[in-house]
DNA sequence: TTAAAACATAAACCTAACTTTAGGTCAATA
DNA sequence: TATTGACCTAAAGTTAGGTTTATGTTTTAA
């Protein structure tokens, strides 16, 4: 099956703009043009669907075209590409690892300004909560779960 | 306790103009000076450890900004925090799930790659996997600890 | 067959988040 | 006393990742 720019971008929520910016960054590395016109196979589509998820993970335009690049040369560049992916392994572990942490603080907060609004007072509420223990406010936060 | 701004940098192991960016777009509600120069209390350590937290949930410095003029204004704004706090939560959680997609994504990556390096070529991988179904690669993956 | 819808390019423009530069103050140390 | 190092501001510069605009071509449907 075949795309046309459009149908690539409503099947991604992409502008067209956006994906021609990415063909015009060489990310495409088997886009075929037909008139002028670009026509999308499965291939296409399945390196659009690595792209978002390389830039989801935090990678630029650039890096994520040193892979497509790789891609082009071949076989020879599998240990390389085997690298990348190890490598972007390790990076998405530690994103996780952070975002757990901030999800912990902004259930922290949203606990606290439950808490203020009920009292109605930050001032109070700083006051109040010097009487509990971090412990009792873990305790508090593990039983959030609404 | 007060501190310098290169102390601070160090810290948080940000650059001395990012902190003072920071402060130009006024994320620092009661940031003080002396003789010109900023003094740094736990109260501002603590905006910039959240700042540091809202940015890695993809916040932008404007809305950062916005939750810390409602810090200014004071009691009133407790339900705009509240709220805000509760829609960050579910951004969040949104940014894990994802997170966690983009994970399953690289270590199918990494195993394949792995493969490709043992057979040395892509292309006879290619041919490989349509032997072998989509549960038992989610069986490898699951198996996959390294 | 003709009009409009969808495609194309090139180049200018935009925004966020910084960094760099240029010029200056001030306190402590050699 | 001079110079070094840490701080300051204002303004210009930078980069990534697009978007917009202007102009032109191709496809499709009436």
């Amino acid at each position: 099956m075949e795309y046309t720019i459009g149908e690539v971008a409503k099947q991604f929520n992409l502008s067209i703009s956006q994906i021609r910016y990415y063909d015009k960054e060489g990310l495409f590395v088997s886009l075929k043009k037909v008139n002028g016109i670009r026509k999308f196979n499965e291939k296409d589509i399945d390196a659009l669907f690595i792209i978002e998820c390389l830039k989801k993970s935090g990678l630029q335009i650039k890096e994520i075209k040193q892979f497509m690049d790789w891609n082009r040369i071949g076989d020879s560049t599998i240990p390389e590409r085997l690298n990348f992916f190890l490598e972007q392994k390790k990076k998405v572990e530690k994103q996780i690892e952070e975002l757990n942490k901030v999800y912990d603080l902004v259930k922290y907060k949203c606990w606290y300004y439950q808490k203020a609004k009920e009292i109605g007072s930050v001032e109070t509420l700083e006051k109040e909560k010097n009487k509990i223990t971090p412990e009792e406010i873990q305790a508090l936060l593990d039983n959030a779960h609404s």
